[in-house]
RNA sequence: GGCCUCAUCGUCUAACGGUUAGGACACCAGGUUUUCAUCCUGGCAAUCGGAGUUCGAUUCUCCGUGAGGUCACCA
């Protein structure tokens, strides 16, 4: 069997979403699974889409989410360059084979003349085949003219690794454009030469190229080039409707996500479950765990709406199991700036106490900042609160006032805090969604806060106290 | 319109032709003597329709229906 060679090849038009970068870790757990490699390739041969530095993003996209590759434009490798733009003279050559065998031949039509043969064919309802206007004369290839392959329509039967075995008859066939005018090899052409010339063994990309796989074929034969494994992905479909994931739907960059504090191991696990799982009823997989269980025949043949929800779920999940030293290291970036001036031993035990409420790092600030900043106080937290707001002003005070007088002996241990909290609880007589909220409020002015005790330990005496002072003060 | 592909809870999905059709997310309820979160328990909820093959179809076949893709000098 030949050794695993799988590609990733974006064009560079843009950013990588969570649909467009699927296919890419299908691709690199493939290599990774057989000791194989994991190639880039950019197919920039559309000059008027590409957008400028977006090659650039693409990398830092793979390489933020661990997928790292082999060979690529910015490390070389064997087969290089990896960017189409600079392969020209290859294709070029190529394309002078086919023309001397017979097999390639130059458009004579102006674009009008096509698109009004095109348009001829969607009256009569039909499908638009070039190769019903092929020219019997055609002139010579100079090169300015975009150059068509010569098909042998046939019917095609193939084997996708993914959805199993497909056919087609000899109607989809057709001559299309090898080269286009501006000198530059259509995708259709330059993949095949490429994923050739670097010894590619598996393609995986999206369903929107299965109804071309026949003209490749065809192609290939034409070429004398055996075709490497061929894999179609189903679509990752917008969350909303059921078309295809797309920039236009809100699809977000996925550096995006690794911005606002999503773990790359627990992207790469909600992108890979998106369609695939090992048969039992596990969720969480490591990168390990996929890499050794991963496997093309178990992706599912329809298409999966992506659920950002779940990607909440799993996120929060990973950050859970973080050691908090591990935790610690990774939210360096995400602090509230009013955390500046306060130590790391603080911080810990700060983010010891939010660990397991934070879905993505981006959340840390409001989550954290009332343990680093007095707030200012909010009236509306007591006024808006379901049981406080029953309570008359004076009945507040006077159990806030209880309060800060049993929290003045404390030392502020967790243990003594605790067992005051509950020795006020049972003296006032009150219920502690009542008692406790009073006192969550008056010294965090937030709308949550990790539990209560906790809470005041890591808060200190001085500050604690000092809010309940102020809360006292406007209820008065 | 032609061709191709697909079809299980709201969502992601499991089920050698034989299961009370399972799990997860979300949601709802209860518990962990404060909110939120975590965790635990429970609940809601699905085989697109119709024929056929079979003792028995979610599963195999056919016909519908629906959805997606494609029919570019885009990839």
């Amino acid at each position: 069997m030949k050794p695993v060679r799988t590609r990733f090849a974006p064009s560079p038009t843009g950013f990588l979403h969570v649909g467009g970068i699927r296919t890419a870790v299908f691709a690199w757990l493939l290599a990774r699974q057989n000791n194989g490699q994991f190639v880039l390739r950019l197919e920039d041969t559309d000059q008027k889409r590409e957008v400028a530095g977006s090659d650039e993003h693409l990398m830092k996209s793979l390489k933020a989410l661990g997928l790292d590759y082999d060979e690529g434009p910015d490390i070389g490798g064997p087969y290089e360059p990896y960017r189409q733009s600079k392969r020209l003279l290859g294709y070029k050559l190529l394309a002078h084979e086919l023309v001397e065998d017979g097999r390639a031949y130059a458009d004579p039509y102006t674009p009008e003349e096509v698109q009004a043969f095109r348009e001829q064919a969607q009256a009569a309802k039909k499908p638009f085949l070039y190769r019903n206007h092929r020219p019997e004369n055609p002139p010579l290839w100079d090169g300015t003219q975009p150059l068509r392959f010569k098909s042998d329509p046939k019917p095609y039967k193939w084997h996708d690794a993914i959805l199993g075995d497909l056919s087609t008859g000899p109607e989809v066939i057709d001559d299309f454009i090898l080269v286009k005018s501006d000198g530059f090899p259509t995708y259709n052409f330059a993949h095949i030469a490429d994923d050739n010339d670097m010894q590619i063994s598996h393609i995986i990309r999206g369903q929107e190229f299965i109804a071309s796989v026949p003209n490749y074929l065809n192609l290939y034969e034409a070429l004398g080039m055996e075709p490497p494994i061929m894999a179609t992905a189903p679509h990752v479909m917008a969350p909303e409707g059921k078309k295809k994931l797309g920039k236009r739907d809100g699809a977000k960059d996925v550096l995006d996500y690794i911005r606002d504090g999503y773990l790359p191991d627990a992207l790469i696990n909600f992108i890979v479950s998106l369609g695939w799982n090992d048969g039992t009823e596990q969720e969480i997989f490591s990168r390990e765990e996929l890499i050794e269980k991963f496997c093309l025949d178990r992706v599912q043949h329809s298409g999966a709406q992506f659920d950002e929800r779940r990607l909440l779920w799993m996120n929060g999940h990973y950050i859970r199991e973080l050691s908090l030293d591990d935790l610690y290291e990774k939210v360096a970036g995400y602090w509230p700036p009013e955390a500046e001036s306060y130590d790391d031993s603080y911080k810990k035990q700060v983010l010891r106490l939010v660990q397991e409420r934070l879905k993505y790092f981006a959340e840390l600030p409001e989550l954290t900042r009332f343990f680093f900043v007095d707030l200012p106080i909010d009236n509306n937290l007591i006024a808006e609160h379901k049981q406080l707001k029953k309570l008359e002003k004076s009945d507040l005070h006077e159990l806030l006032e209880a309060a800060e007088q049993s929290l003045q002996q404390s030392d502020f241990s967790l243990a003594d805090l605790t067992e005051r909290l509950n020795a006020l609880l049972e003296a006032s007589g009150q219920k502690p969604a009542v008692f406790f909220s009073l006192i969550r409020i008056a010294t965090t002015q937030s709308p949550s806060s990790p539990g209560l005790a906790d809470s005041l330990a890591v808060l200190g005496k001085e500050r604690s106290l000092e809010r309940i002072a102020q809360q006292l003060a406007v209820l008065k």
